[in-house]
DNA sequence: TTGTAATTTAAGTTGACACTTACGAAAGAA
DNA sequence: TTCTTTCGTAAGTGTCAACTTAAATTACAA
């Protein structure tokens, strides 16, 4: 999971999530959006592949990639987990602090 | 932003935060519960507060460490305001759908 | 077949960064 | 002062990942 993180935290590659948050896209016009070479774009590609962050559709000699909405969603649900037991305490705390008022 | 999520993915630096989620600690001990030496977590220590993730208390000659709650949630709400979009389309098409349906 | 377009894979280079050991700083005790 | 504790900073090293260019793959058209 922190792999998956990691992965997005490039900003190339964040950059491209955004590409292809709304829309599909072949890969030949992601790559056009950056100034880098078009391998470096597909090795990109492969990492965000690879951690399940996007999706590939191959249409003849074409590669269209799209957002995977789980992908995504599984990071935000590992960091409110993370966070979870952090406002456990702070309710504990609030609770402890009425019952003492009282 | 992005460069904040980076600090928090390095696996090390990951596990401070968790020590240091619910209770503040000195240095010292949260070195304890790593094999690798006192300056690596130092310099880990750093990178976390360089990006507000942690707070630093300083009390004679220790160090105590604690999780920076904004600075976590900065994060957590910034993924939000990059999926809202996608949210909004969904929406957008599930309305429509409804339209024809009518 | 031959060619061409779209893309990935291979191989190599470079810079960033996560470590190490050695040294320095700050605070308090003897 | 001097010693000790706690911790950070400095400097150097090795690994890895983000790039490059060149070559291979895949699908399709002439």
């Amino acid at each position: 999971m922190l792999q998956k993180i990691q992965a997005i935290s490039d900003p190339t590659r964040f950059a491209i999530l955004e590409l292809v948050r709304d829309r599909e896209l072949p890969a030949g016009e992601i790559a056009g959006h950056f100034s880098m070479s078009r391998p470096a774009i597909s090795q990109h590609l492969r990492v965000l592949k690879e951690n399940e962050l996007i999706r590939e559709r191959r249409e003849g000699t074409r590669r269209f990639y799209r957002i995977r909405s789980e992908g995504f969603r599984d990071i935000q649900k590992f960091l409110e987990s993370f966070w979870a037991p952090r406002l456990d305490k702070l309710k504990e705390l609030t609770e402890q602090a009425e019952r003492e008022k009282k």
